[in-house]
DNA sequence: CCTACCGATCGGTAGG
DNA sequence: CCTACCGATCGGTAGG
C-alpha cells in the first residue's frame, strides 16, 4: 500500500524528453491499436511522463495525429516524384516506383498504416489538407500510367483512373501482411508486384468467358 | 428552456424496434466512422430508442460487431466456396470468384468494410473466432491458385502464399473507392479486375531491368 | 422500453 | 515537467 502513485515516477533525473521520442511513441501506438483507442496516457506512459506534461511538448492530440500523417505520405511523394519525371519508358518507371514503394514501407511501416488509413480521423480542416496531398499521391501514377498509354507502351484502358487506384490499392494492401522482421526482402517482392501490376497492363488474360 | 429532455422523445406509439434494424444501423455507423467512435447513444439516436434501452435487444457492444463481423465474411465464403470446389478451369474459377466478389461487395459494402477492417477491436476470444473464419476466406484463393499451378495453367510461383494475399488485397483495397452509387457496375469493374489478376498469373512482364 | 443513475476514463488546463 | 484537477462522455445496469 506505501506505492500510490509511486507507479507514475517514472522520471528521476533522467534525460528530458523530446518532441521526436513522443511522435515516434504516438507512430508504434496509433498504428497498433488506432488513434481513438490510444489515449494520451498510454502515450506518456511510454516516455515516461504524466499526462499533462505532454502538452509541453505537442500543442494536442489531433496535432500529433496530423504530422504523422502528413510526414508519412510525404516520405513517398519526395521519392516517387523524380521517378515519375524521369525520362526512362513508362513501364521502367512503374516498376521503379513500386519497387520504391516497397523499400520505404519497409523503413517506415508504421507510419505508412497510419498516413494510409486513420488520416479519416482528423477534423474537418485538417482532413481537407490531407485529402490534398493524397491527390499528389495519386496523380505521380496516374502520369506514368497516362505517358505509358501516350507511348502505346500500354494499351488504352477503358477506365484509366480505376487500374491507377487499384494499383495503390494492391500496394497499400502489402501492409497488412509483410512482416518487416520476415524472410521476404522488399526488393524481391517489389519486383513480383511490379511483375503482377506490368503483366495486368500489357497482355492479354486467359479464362474469359 | 422548456424542452430540457425533449429531444430524447423519438418514440410515442411507434412500432417497436427489432434487433435487425439495430444491426443494420450499427453496420451502417461503423462503416462510416469506425467502431471505438461510434457510441451507443449514436445508435441508439438512430433507432429512435434511450441509450439504455439498445440493451433490451442487444448483449453489450462487442456483441453487436462480432455479429456483423462473422455474417460478412460468412456472405463471401458461403458464395465462393461452391465456385472453388467446382470442376472449371482453376483460370476459369478464379475470374467467376473474382467477379462474384464485386456482386456481394456491391450489396454488402458498409458490412464487407466493417467485416475486413474492424474485426481487430474485438476481444481476445472474438478475435481468435474471426482470425480462423479469415483462414477459411483465405484457404479458397489459396485452393484455386494450387489447383492452376498443379494444373500448368500458371507458372510455379515464389511465393504463392504472396500472390493470394495480393489478390485478396487487390479486391478489397476496391472498397475504399469503388463507390456504390456511381457508373461503373460490379460485372464490369469485376472483369477488369479479373484481367489484371488473370493476367498477372500467367504471362512474362515488361520493363525488366 | 423508460427513468435514473453509476464508476471509469477521456483530452486537456491552471499554476507553479 | 509535476500537482491537482475539470467537465464531458463512455458502456452499461437496477428497477420498474
Amino acid at each position: 500500500m506505501a506505492a500510490s502513485r509511486g507507479t507514475r515516477r517514472a522520471r528521476a533525473g533522467t534525460k528530458p524528453v523530446s518532441f521526436e521520442q513522443i511522435e515516434s511513441e504516438a507512430v508504434k501506438l496509433f498504428s497498433e491499436k488506432t488513434y481513438p483507442v490510444v489515449g494520451m496516457r498510454d502515450i506518456s506512459d511510454t516516455v515516461g511522463l504524466l499526462p499533462g506534461s505532454l502538452y509541453a511538448h505537442i500543442a494536442n492530440k489531433e496535432e500529433l495525429l496530423l504530422g504523422i500523417v502528413r510526414q508519412g505520405i510525404t516520405n513517398y511523394i519526395d521519392a516517387l516524384e523524380p521517378i515519375a519525371a524521369s525520362a526512362l519508358p513508362a513501364a521502367e518507371r512503374m516498376r521503379l516506383i513500386i519497387r520504391r514503394y516497397m523499400a520505404i514501407l519497409h523503413t517506415t511501416r508504421d507510419q505508412t498504416n497510419v498516413a494510409v488509413n486513420q488520416w479519416t480521423y482528423l477534423s474537418d480542416d485538417n482532413r481537407q489538407q490531407i485529402v490534398e496531398l493524397r491527390e499528389g499521391y495519386e496523380a505521380i501514377f496516374a502520369r506514368v500510367l497516362d505517358d505509358g498509354i501516350a507511348a502505346k507502351e500500354f494499351p488504352t484502358i477503358a477506365h484509366s483512373r480505376v487500374a491507377v487506384l487499384a494499383i495503390i490499392g494492391l500496394l497499400n494492401s502489402t501492409m497488412h501482411w509483410y512482416s518487416a522482421h520476415g524472410t521476404l526482402d522488399p526488393d524481391q517482392i517489389g519486383d513480383e508486384l511490379a511483375d503482377l501490376a506490368l503483366r495486368g497492363l500489357c497482355c492479354p488474360a486467359p479464362g474469359a468467358g
